[in-house]
DNA sequence: TCGGTCAATAAGGAAT
DNA sequence: ATTCCTTATTGACCGA
């Protein structure tokens, strides 16, 4: 699946097994019985009168032998317009179709015809069968960025939760700002007037000697010289 | 019988 | 206006 199609449609999520083969279509489709015992299936069925698929009254398209042009007239009987017998492709005619499908996601006027003559097809009917295959194959990468999503989801919750623990336990030891006395006047010192050694992390008066904060602000289990560098302004 | 698949149709939008 | 596309839907067919 690496061709974009014109339309833009053509994610590119590289989901293994992801075949744009689909075509179950193939499955005991003998279709070229022609069974004609027609005559009923679709019943109540309004569909427009015009029937896209009639041969345009040329009459060059004579010999498809699936059913694919010439069963209109047997098709729509006397009992007024109605969808005609569902055309099976052949194993054949699938895979010519996802063959080509493979190498463009859409077609040329003169390459649905070529095909359409290769296929002994309507080009109406390769045209159809090219739409239809670029629905499932998009309905099918949708698919496939929902599950993608879902599991995005999944692991974002997860993370969202880990980090609101941790965000937890960082409030639960989270400590008072240092209290530094003035060396002058032993009265505490602003936080303003405070700065940290960069070499040793120690917090001491803008203008003064590194300064021990008092026991009191010490966190359990830190050194007095080293207190627990406040990590987050909480 | 029922649900899934798929060819075919209809409607509407974009590009020319 | 025409052509081509997407999207939604229909209905025939088929297998469980």
């Amino acid at each position: 699946m690496g061709a974009t199609s014109p339309s833009g449609l053509e994610l590119t999520m590289a989901v293994p097994g992801l075949s744009s083969s689909s075509g179950s279509e193939g499955a005991g489709c003998n279709s070229t019985s022609n069974n004609n015992n027609n005559g009923g299936g679709g019943g109540g069925c309004n569909m427009r009168d015009l029937d896209i698929n009639q041969p345009a009254s040329g009459g060059e398209e004579e010999e498809f032998p699936m059913g694919s042009v010439e069963e209109d007239e047997e098709e729509r009987g006397v009992g007024g317009p109605h969808r005609p017998k569902k055309l099976r492709l052949s194993k054949e005619q699938s895979r010519l179709l996802e063959e080509s499908f493979r190498l463009n996601h859409t077609l040329t006027p003169k390459q649905k015809e070529a095909l359409a003559i290769k296929l002994k097809l309507r080009p109406r009917q390769v045209e159809v069968w090219f739409q239809n295959r670029r629905a499932r194959t998009k309905l099918k990468q949708t698919e496939m960025e929902c599950e993608y999503l879902k599991r995005c989801f999944g692991s974002l919750t997860e993370e969202t939760r880990r980090l609101q623990r941790e965000v937890e336990e960082l409030r639960a030891m989270r400590v008072a700002p240092p209290t530094v006395l003035s060396p002058h006047t032993r009265q505490p010192l602003p936080a303003s007037a405070l700065t940290m050694c960069p070499r040793c992390e120690r917090i001491t008066a803008a203008t003064g000697p590194p300064v021990a904060r008092p026991p009191s602000s010490a966190a359990a289990g830190s050194s007095p010289f080293h207190p627990r560098r406040p990590s987050a302004a909480f």
